[in-house]
DNA sequence: CGCAAATAATTAGTATAATAATTATCTTGA
DNA sequence: TCAAGATAATTATTATACTAATTATTTGCG
């Protein structure tokens, strides 16, 4: 196949090669560092959402997570029996469960986030500056042409999935503990 | 916890928004795209490696895909059953087993390479180069710090997995068919 | 009103991935 | 030599994640 080989192809190349490093390293690396607080990673995010956004229908974690609602089903099944989260069924829609976190989980929130991310973060903290926005913008871009590839296949839960390229879901994301 | 939020620490933060999202998105990506293709992504991925690298055992194969060998041997428990790889137990040494591409499996990989990068890929392409060029640096200096990080924890499989901080693992994975 | 369509959560089934334990084999040292 | 340790692959168990199917419930149309 590409027998000229550009230069940009061979940029290309190595970018998917150091994503591709990148993610498995990453995913290794969270594994281990957030089990240290006895949850691990998608279970801890899970309770930080929560921590932000008090009580949540099933179905909105799902969403402000980015995976299935399906997925969540199960992290809180396991959340749930350790006592971290409780699940309550909506008296006024009876087919919504709203999750929230018990005392315990609340607690558990407030003792780990250092752990949490903070094996990257050290890392990212060690850098210069110019280094970080290097960084930043390489990201961005990433973010950017995956932001706009992504709708087409299959929309991932068909709401508000339209074309918020990026800041919409950085935006969500963000602080913002549901003005109520 | 950080009071002052300094613009380091800003950008530190969005760097891991963005690489959560970006994992996100990569991720649900391949699923989709790659099954296009009958196999999934990693199955894709061991397929791609034994091409490279003919007989292969287990333990080596993992250690190309920067997976544990358990997690090995399900995918080839699959590909076998689909009849795309061989499994063949080595009579010098008895504990290694040899896996090889039965001849459907030569014949997918020369079928599928497209598609099994093809999306990101494409996405890729249609940069210019100097978005390209900043995308490679800052990955590359994610995987500066991340292959610095990352021994400590607990070695991954142990093996001359001492101190190659980026280029060994590069060079490991670019051609080379195993110079016997 | 009453049943069909839509919606929310869950379950079922498959795949990936990691750790820990097991089995078989090989290598060494007493 | 032969038992102790190391090594290779595998199995078991747990967790994540997806798609599809199921169950309840709510809405809306005729």
């Amino acid at each position: 196949m590409g027998n000229t080989t550009s230069q940009r192809d061979r940029m290309v190349a190595e970018i998917l090669d150091n994503l591709r490093r990148v993610f498995q390293v990453v995913h290794g690396y969270s594994r281990r560092a957030e089990r240290v607080a006895g949850l691990t990673g998608p279970q801890l995010w899970a309770m930080k959402v929560l921590a932000e956004s008090a009580p949540i229908r099933v179905s909105d974690l799902a969403r402000r997570m980015y995976i299935h609602p399906s997925t969540v089903v199960g992290i809180l099944d396991r959340l749930e029996q350790r006592d971290q989260v409780t699940r309550t069924r909506s008296s006024e829609d009876h087919r919504v469960v709203m999750v929230a976190l018990t005392d315990k989980g609340k607690e558990t929130v407030t003792k780990v986030p250092r752990i949490a991310q903070g094996l990257l973060l050290t890392g990212l903290k060690g850098l210069e500056k110019a280094q970080l926005a290097s960084i930043s913008e390489g990201l961005d871009l990433l973010v950017g042409i995956l932001g706009a590839d992504r709708m087409p296949p299959q929309l991932l839960f068909s709401r508000e999935v339209n074309s918020p390229p990026v800041g919409a879901i950085r935006a969500a994301r963000k602080k913002e503990p549901t003005p109520a």
